[in-house]
DNA sequence: TATGAATGAGGTTTCATTCAT
DNA sequence: TATGAATGAAACCTCATTCAT
């Protein structure tokens, strides 16, 4: 644990991703300031163009979701534990990085631009939903996949965003129960 | 015809959105500047603080489509038969010649603002999805159509922000047959 | 007489011609900011590119020397009246809205860049030497104007950037005397 | 003969300085950046700050007439030669090492800097021309001295910075002719 | 009401300078 | 000691937006 970190380009560049996380998730892409980033990561705003490039940059490096362990391993699990997987991920866990919105969310937040559109689709579609698809049995596993991501993206909407009033009373387990449900025609034989 | 369009606010502010479409669809909303348009529809710029407070005011309004008129009426319908009037409405409904932005979205995008969540989720949990649940059997309705708002919100966003594939490649009728299915746990009794 | 010159284009325009006079005639266009300009003349920096586009043409217009009226209006005078002219003008004279130095000068002290230098000789030899070489008599006037010139300049420069002492204690009768003794061979009949 | 000059100290400090006088010549000093000079150095551009402390102060060392033979040794000349002398020195002579120019003109090119007007006060007044004045007869040496120090400084002037054409164009000899002609006045007994 | 001058915040770059190896 | 990466200040310029006429 150093005292200071000065002159530790990972250091700066870290605490730069993570200001940036923080601001862009809160305050969305235009709402956010390259000054006030390095402010909040204490380090001078002309780094952010030595390190990133541009503002833009910085915005999708910093709010670039890791592909979940419950994809991304090599772990055989049914298509029913993923979903369920999936949802503790997207919608019941803490993002503390992301001011507790899933970065997927956060993109949502700043899809007026064009990149930001097109690094969401790639991300989810190529990224989580592909995957998924593939351990889906049936006809159309894509359709079926994209639904339940749309379903996913949904819940995460209006647990964060809208501030739904009894998603967010409920008990994980009811929210659970009830999820697995609906997903049920999705992810088993049909 | 009038030699001059100059004092008629119906026409210049109609100018001034079809430029901004045009402008917005072809440039994206940071590659157009409020100058462009307000030359395109030859007025002074200040016009369009004048009559839409804001670019970004402008942009939603130049994309935006007519709201659903879905819940608006008073007949009364099925649980099952209004989620899937809804279902048309948000998801399956031609929102190309709007510039495919859907008005839920548009909130979403500033939904950095307070006030914003906050008129999204009255209208949402106020308004469409508590008329939802008291059409809904078995317990914790609410929950229940709040997650079926969920659903049809990231179908709606799945289909015209991410631009998924499969969704937007499926025949409505696929896609109504699979939702019909998914929402079956929702809508019917327990 | 308006006791605030807010809103006024002319006003505006002209107190930053006036700011950028003097900070470009003390400090050179290297060590002149546009924001000390800008504040100097109590507006907004903004204003500068709005009325001149860039820092350059601000001091491509602020340090534009009109031709003196020694050599611009019509009448027709004797080289050496002519000299004793310029001397006033280039050495004697007070140009208080350039920090008390001939355009000319202040230019010379930019005149690392290029266009600088180009405006220099532009201005220079094209504009006053060439005048003033028509009214010389003998062989090469051409040189004898330069080498005028030359010694115009020169005392400029020792007289504001240098700070000579003896130059600035003595009368301008005596300077006028002296000047007029060595300029002499230059503007006479061979 | 080492390959390599690394490893030495004065090697280096002299690659600096020359490097330095050649771009400060042509640049000036804002127009010149501390890598421009540590890469035609072949060095590294910290070693400016190691060798010099700052940019400010390699100029400083860089730019430093050398008060010329033609004043500096004890040969006694009289007024007329020496003015003749300093015409080659100042005007004609090539000064490779800062770029053709005399390093009194390379200081003019600079002299927005406070700093760089005082160094060549310092040099102009208080060492080439006081000790000329002390060779010139009759009244009030002190401002012939000066006005021939201005001659001088202008010569290099239009030389150098504006280009006048019909200076360089001229031959040697007849510069020098005229020259004399026109610091006769300056010279010779009252 | 319509105009256009004024504004200030923001992105980006350049550059002198300093620390860590 | 010499290097080069890291740093931060300052600058230019654009653009959305507001204000006075």
């Amino acid at each position: 644990m150093t005292p200071t970190r000065r002159r530790d380009k990972a250091a700066t560049r870290a605490a730069l991703l993570d200001a940036a996380r923080l601001r862009f998730a809160r305050h969305g892409y235009d709402g956010t300031g390259v000054r006030e980033i390095a402010a909040d990561a204490g380090v001078d705003p002309a780094l952010v163009f030595r390190y990133f490039g541009s503002k833009k940059e910085l915005y999708a490096q910093a709010v670039r979701p890791e592909i979940p362990e419950g994809l991304a391993d090599g772990t055989d699990r049914s298509a029913a534990v993923l979903a369920d997987t999936l949802l503790h991920e997207v919608v019941l866990a803490d993002w503390d990085e992301y001011g507790g919105e899933h970065p997927l969310l956060v993109m949502l937040r700043s899809s007026g631009r064009a990149e930001v559109r097109e690094q969401l689709r790639a991300q989810l579609c190529d990224g989580y939903l592909r995957q998924f698809a593939e351990r889906l049995p049936g006809t159309s596993p894509e359709l079926r996949a994209e639904m339940l991501g749309a379903l996913l993206l949904g819940l995460g909407v209006m647990r964060s965003v809208v501030g739904s009033p009894a998603l967010n009373a409920a008990s994980p387990e009811r929210t659970r129960a009830l999820f697995a449900r609906v997903v049920a025609p999705l992810v088993e034989e049909e």
